[in-house]
DNA sequence: TGAAACGCTATGGAAAGTATAGCATATGGT
DNA sequence: ACCATATGCTATACTTTCCATAGCGTTTCA
């Protein structure tokens, strides 16, 4: 049971599916932009790898999870475990700035 | 009840509350990084502006990502509404280039 | 050939999201 | 003043998702 917002169907934010609400679907699901992140910083990495490194996440949601970002071609299957694609590769870039913005959130929330 | 997750607590993805998990514990959460980017790019906005423009969001969820995009001072009130603050734009605009990216990967799906 | 590691799946309960109705207040026109 | 409409939510009942934890079947390797 593998359902994957997909661009060009309704998804939540757009009824005709606009890309970036696709994306946002599929991404704005609990610990997907993190596995995404991790997958991405340590590089092929096994089931176990990835739970560990993702600290806390429980192994039905990280499957769930690998499960939907391979419907959506951003992570796949390799012999030493999952890997992002090109295209999740190029979505982990676009999210790198998100790394110093958030430090200047956070700092900016301390300082109050 | 608005529990917002903050960088420094524990969060999803970081016992230790790094702050891009915490970020993505905020954004990642349905509608979240949707409602960003629709206030975003309307500008300043009425409750029911925004339920207009996300097409399908309940407001009960609608007023909840509020609640938390306020207390994570990533949105503010404004006379005519709703607004997006400085720190919330940065955020938006680092969010920006994922709009092509998404683009491109509808694309590459529908090759297919 | 047994022990450990691996990749999950099962389960039951808690939390979050959804659709829809509707209320209280403000606003506008007659 | 009166009524209609718009606004910003809240309430309710229901469904979906998430979570923690246990553990199963398979592979690895000493």
């Amino acid at each position: 049971m593998v359902r994957i917002p997909k661009p060009g169907q309704p998804v939540r934010g757009s009824r005709s599916g606009a890309p970036i609400m696709a994306l946002f679907d599929l991404i704005g699901r609990r610990w997907a932009m993190g596995v995404l992140w991790t997958l991405s910083e340590i590089g092929p990495a096994t089931f176990r790898d990835l739970q560990d490194k993702c600290e806390t996440i429980s192994p039905a949601v990280l499957n769930q999870r690998l499960k939907e970002l391979q419907a959506a071609q951003l992570v796949h299957k390799v012999a030493s475990g999952y890997e992002v694609t090109a295209i999740g590769r190029e979505i982990y870039q676009d999210l790198v700035p998100l790394g110093s913005t958030a430090k200047r959130w956070a700092r900016q929330l301390s300082d109050q």
